[in-house]
DNA sequence: CTGCCTTAGTTTGGCCGCTGTCCTTACTGC
DNA sequence: GCAGTAAGGACAGCGGCCAAACTAAGGCAG
């Protein structure tokens, strides 16, 4: 015990167990990368000792995580070695998305193996937001009790949300599309979850956790994701770190002036990039007949990108026009940030072949320090799915980070956690 | 030894020494803080025992990082605490910067009192790269030479240099005001300077150096530098640390069209930032006679605050037009970045209080998030200083990152490093 | 001014985690 | 078979932190 263990300030001591945690996440993250490894190999790319790194294996081994594929290197002189690899099974990470109309779960295992994957149409503005969490939290009741059912332990739950979140305490300060305002939905989740909700809740922005999980697939170090359903919003990754900003508003790119002479904007200026690139003004401009039809952006980006596919002149002049004034906008983000990639999400995804060319062309003439400061925009691969995968993979990876966070599991050499 | 010394990749593996080091930089950071400090106070802030700190502690006094102030807590009951401070005498820091009209030297010791300060007209297109090193490096050998006679021992040095810095090798890639292109400016002033230069030597850009050493007056977790001079540049920290971007080039704000209408730009486009608050726009506008007088942008600079401070109405309009597109240039990075505090340097310093009023209220007006996004925009207080207190203050926090950095002096119980 | 109380700082023994060395294990090649 | 080679485990040792006991230094009451 610590001495007067209530006034410390600032961050906890460095102890031997900080140590262990260190080296555990990074013989696991070893183990993470493709390819075989044995202890021995271990040992050499991580820079610890062969003794060392058997205890850590072991270690990880009884939480869980690795698992010996019992095959062996073969052809070499010299004892083989017995293989490594993620084990993670028995582990799950948990996803939730609240969408304006739509909720999504999704539950994948420590490797990433998809456990269940589910997504209900859900008018959260009308359900309000008790309402709203509520159901929520039903989905996520029968998502847990079917991983309980198979034997699978959930480490946490990650909860993606259009709006400004707390983290530290898991509440919606202010979400407009779901007209929230000052929503505690971690507590209230795990307060309907009850006991089987006593996990660790984490609640961030919808295009954050989107970023999180493009920058997983794809880990440059700064990354920029950009989306646009809705409302246009990013998330900015810097040297492997979100970037939230001092109160949490970064990444408003809605409201980028790109053309003072253009159309007015809900903010009150004009020609703002939303009004350029947002999913209304696309409609509005290529496909206008479906401007009173369908309201679920998914719906129109996949109309979007049929009709663009059949070649329809209007469309794809609208979609060009879009990659232009993308382009521009992106501009600005990599003359100030540099990224290293550009990754669209939400309706770009869907046609992001029809918008890319025209915004690589503009960002080429415009990128200040040239050929040097140049990345790749791409689509991203997850489209709308973006945001229920980073809340897993936000979870999945505490416990890369921290694997002393699964807990030890029965076997041989039982201890205590 | 570690086995296989060789092949290790990625971090390093977590060692006792590293728990070590963290925490003398756990107790040194909280001697920094102001208030008296005693070990047993240490301990019950930092959360380590008694035993431990006492162990820092002299550990860090053998380093010559800390002092006993003698002074005792009086007044209340209980043995009187031994009060530490930061000492940090005999350890300096060296900050030099090269200009394309001057050199600068600064030397600190690490309680960051000055020790010697120089600023020296030199042309640095016209001597060239290797000639301004040399020149450099005899300004560094002199400031060596006479911290050695003071017995006070050099710890590194920070170069400023107007251009994109490559920190891990110290080269200088293209410095376009300079005329520079590659050029190794870490090895050769290290080459110059001999075996007085066996310290380590880091080259970084001037607006990159000048943001930390506006950070460190003023830590906001988030801040924006903005500086304009010949040209105009940014340095973004987030989160604590430099946002440098994938290739090296952030913060080019320089050329963020603001007005499309606006005039050409030496980059080829209209209405860049560049062309509204650039010195020479400003000179253009406010002060044309200046025009081909003075080229020293301190100079200008200063010049112009005289004739806002007696009241010129035509600088007055120039530089609240400044202000104006100061603010709108600033509500983009406010609305991209969120950052908790906007400084000005380089000629803004200056005339701070004539532009500021103008952008904030742009800022006010812009802000996507309204209030809770909008931050203080203020003039620097070191004005085109910061960037050589910037390359004093990196070198003599990495002392503060890694005590051990420090070497062990002479005293009781003298041991080897 | 003496003795108790309180708080500061040191000493000592113990634990944890990594290192280095030695040993066993297991397979290839001759 | 038997040597050669590499993997993996056992064990002593060391550095670093913790807990508890101890010494040090002042206030305060009687």
């Amino acid at each position: 015990m610590r001495e007067h263990g209530d006034a410390t300030t600032g961050p906890s001591p460095v102890d031997q167990a900080a140590v262990r945690r260190g080296n555990l996440a990074r013989v696991l993250a070893e183990i993470r990368r493709p390819g075989g490894h044995s202890r021995a190999a271990l040992a050499a790319t991580t820079g610890l000792t062969k003794a060392t790194v058997s205890s850590l294996v072991a270690e990880l081994i009884r939480r869980g995580l690795v698992r010996e594929s019992g095959l062996r290197q073969e052809g070499v002189v010299g004892r083989p070695g017995r293989l490594l690899e993620l084990d993670g099974a028995s582990l799950a990470a948990l996803g939730l998305e609240i969408g304006a109309n739509y909720l999504a779960v999704r539950g994948v295992d420590l490797a990433d193996r998809v456990l269940l994957d589910r997504r209900v149409g859900f008018d959260a503005v009308r359900a309000g937001a008790a309402g709203a969490v509520d159901e929520l939290a039903e989905l996520t009741a029968d998502a847990l009790a079917e991983l309980r059912r198979a034997r699978i332990e959930v480490v946490g739950i990650g909860v993606a949300v259009p709006g400004l979140a707390d983290i530290a305490t898991g509440t919606v300060h202010y979400a407009p599309n779901l007209l929230w305002q000052d929503v505690p939905v971690a507590d209230r989740l795990r307060e309907r979850l009850g006991t089987a909700g006593d996990v660790a809740v984490l609640v961030d922005n919808e295009a954050n956790l989107s970023a999180l999980a493009e920058f997983r697939r794809d880990p440059v170090t700064d990354l920029v994701y950009l989306t646009a359903g809705i409302g246009v919003g990013a998330g900015l990754i810097a040297d492997g770190a979100l970037l939230r900003g001092a109160t949490g508003f970064s990444g408003e790119v809605g409201h980028l002036p790109v053309d003072p002479a253009g159309g007015a904007c809900g903010c009150g200026r004009h020609g703002c990039l939303e009004t350029k690139i947002g999913l209304a003004a696309v409609v509005r401009a290529g496909a206008p007949d479906l401007l009173d039809a369908p309201r679920d952006p998914e719906e129109l980006a996949a109309a979007l990108r049929h009709r663009a596919e059949a070649g329809q002149p209007r469309v794809l002049e609208a979609l060009d026009d879009v990659g232009r004034w993308l382009g521009i906008g992106t501009s600005i983000l990599v003359n100030l940030l540099n990224p290293g990639a550009v990754v669209l999400g939400g309706y770009f995804a869907a046609v992001a072949p029809y918008v890319v060319p025209a915004a690589m062309r503009e960002l080429r003439s415009r990128a200040v320090a040239g050929e040097a400061a140049i990345c790749r925009i791409t689509g991203s691969a997850f489209g709308f799915g973006a945001a229920v995968r980073g809340g897993a993979s936000v979870i999945a990876d505490r416990v890369f980070d921290d694997p002393t966070a699964a807990r030890l599991r029965a076997g041989p050499g039982v201890e205590s956690a």
